[in-house]
RNA sequence: GCGCUCCUAGCUCAAUUGGCAGAGCAACGGACUCUUAAUCCGCAGGUUCUGGGUUCAAGUCCCAGGGGGCGCACCA
């Protein structure tokens, strides 16, 4: 039996399905159950509130003692206890032979038990729907993180905590909405399917347009689209979606996942490396109360401003070497090898650099830290630095030894756009198949006029795991990547298809 | 893609050197008018991921395949 069945159903001798008939079509009026238990907390054990209350949810407990019966009732708001009597809860007999996974909407007083507990003294009650599947082990849930992933539905209901994460992940996104929306920001949505990935360097996943005979691929970026947007005059724009690059897969990677990119014309990289700072603080002020937050049983200090240092001092205070662009590249190369790091004898001082501070300080970066000011050679898409044509105005923030963010002084010169577009399809033509094309639209768009602006991407999967604690990229997704499993979908789906299908 | 590793009842896990495949919970039948992982009595539950092979004997060893996890590579 394969995994596929691990919540298969229960025993032949199971009871029998609820008829569709006996299922109400809509239960109104309900309150939330641990809004209940929290509103009448003041009630004394053995008090009734005289309040009569409809809650509805699902029975995940259930423990029938002759002629009174308990039971314990989840919503998305908490749980409470159920207290059926014999004599007065109706069908009493079917009370006591629901099953963990049950959904049923109960009606009846706010009471709390000799016991201490807070109950819905049952009245009447409708069944809702039936769980003809387990729900894992009372005590340990799901540990099985296949089923956990693959069947998300179970994990939700199984594990403790696990809606309270997804709930957190909601309220992270909510606030960064906000954020942006209180700052005059426009959300808007631009096109997944594109003719061209264009906006970073990635393989992109292919597709068929069949009205269009054409192939078109899903977008690896918005990037393009939003700065044409700032072209058109949408001063402050962003969007918040799914970015898709064909990648592996990793405890922090995702071939789709959720990015923010926002635009600001008139503003630069240190102005945007602001704004990721108000996102990032305003996000755990929402779900931590606070700017200091805990991560890997560890104090991380959210609060802005973060500090700011430049990718070149940043390398030499963590290695105590120093790296500067301008000495002789074959000098560049022995520091680097002497740290172990090894570079191929073509690449270019800024390359090295990268390479040694990629491998040696960011992992060892705690943070939150913006480095600033990355080599031209490996930021393709930036603008030159005000100060030095050796580097450009980037700026990523590090936090917990990754980064999650980047924000850029946008380059908008045409022509100097057009130069770099075509040196990445040069490299495209030599084979490497992440290189950028060119992509005319957007240079034309270019040549209308667009202001000096700044531009930032955050992934908000990243952002979602520093600031819920959690390591694994899955554990914020609520249907992570998984190979498919093979067999199941045409034997079984077209079977009950025609099974259930008269004309077919 | 490559390397390492795991897959046993619905769930969580055992099974000595290769020697009759087990427990708890869930399910099922019963008892119980204040239970909190209720308790008590009873009962049932298996293609040990799949397919080959070695062996008197395979959950265990070997080969191939499927799926998961971790690491590497690519990247945010």
């Amino acid at each position: 039996m394969s995994e596929q069945d691990a919540t298969g159903e229960q025993d032949d001798e199971a009871k029998q399905p609820t008829p569709s008939s006996e299922i109400p079509y809509r239960f109104s009026d309900t309150v939330g159950a641990g809004v209940v238990a929290l509103d009448y907390e003041h009630l004394e054990p053995g008090d009734g509130s005289g309040v009569i209350a409809n809650v509805a949810g699902r029975v995940m407990r259930s423990r029938p003692q002759g002629k009174v019966a308990f039971a314990e009732l989840r919503d998305w708001t908490g749980s409470i206890q159920l207290f059926a009597l014999g004599q007065t809860t109706s069908d009493f007999d079917r009370f006591v032979r629901l099953s963990l996974g049950d959904w049923i909407g109960v009606t009846g007083e706010i009471v709390r038990t000799k016991r201490g507990e807070m109950s819905i003294l049952v009245h009447s009650w409708v069944p809702l729907a039936d769980a003809r599947r387990g729900f894992g082990d009372k005590w340990r849930g799901v540990s099985d993180v296949e089923i956990r992933h693959r069947q998300r539905e179970v994990d939700l209901w199984a594990n403790e905590g696990v809606r309270e994460l997804f709930l957190k992940r909601s309220r992270v996104v909510s606030s960064l909405r906000r954020t942006l929306d209180e700052r005059h920001f426009v959300e808007v949505e631009t096109p997944v399917l594109q003719p061209l990935a264009g906006g970073a360097n990635a393989r992109p996943f292919v597709t068929h347009y069949n009205a269009l005979h054409a192939d078109f691929y899903l977008r690896i970026a918005p990037e393009l689209y939003l700065k044409r947007l700032v072209v058109g005059g949408f001063e402050r724009v962003y969007e918040i979606g799914k970015d898709f690059r064909n990648e592996g897969l990793s405890p922090r990677h995702n071939p789709e996942f959720t990015m923010l990119e926002a635009y600001q014309a008139y503003a630069d990289y240190s102005d945007m490396a602001d704004l990721i700072e108000t996102l990032v603080a305003n996000a755990a002020q929402e779900l931590h109360g606070t700017t200091v937050i805990t991560h890997s049983e560890r104090e991380l200090d959210l609060t802005p401003p973060w500090r700011r240092v430049t990718m070149v001092e940043i390398v030499e205070e963590v290695t105590g070497i120093s790296f500067n662009l301008r000495d002789d590249v074959d000098e560049l190369r022995k520091r680097a090898s002497e740290l172990g790091v090894e570079v191929g004898d073509a690449e270019s001082a800024g390359k090295i650099v990268y390479e040694v501070y990629e491998r040696l300080v960011e992992p060892n970066i705690w943070g939150p830290l913006h480095v600033m000011d990355y080599p031209i050679e490996v930021s393709p898409l930036t603008r030159v630095h005000r100060d030095d044509p050796t580097l450009v105005e980037r700026v990523t923030p590090v936090i917990t030894g990754r980064e999650i963010a980047e924000a850029y002084s946008e380059l908008v010169d045409p022509d100097e756009q057009r130069r770099r577009f075509v040196a990445q399809a040069a490299q495209r033509a030599a084979g490497d198949d992440e290189a950028m094309i060119v992509d005319e639209d957007f240079l034309r768009a270019l040549e209308h006029g667009m202001p000096p602006s700044g531009g930032i991407g955050i992934g908000v999967d990243r952002l979602t795991m520093i600031l819920t604690d959690t390591n694994n990229i899955r554990e914020v997704l609520l249907f992570p990547a998984l190979r498919p499993l093979s067999q199941q979908t045409d034997e079984v789906g077209e079977a009950e298809f025609l099974d259930e299908n008269p004309l077919g």
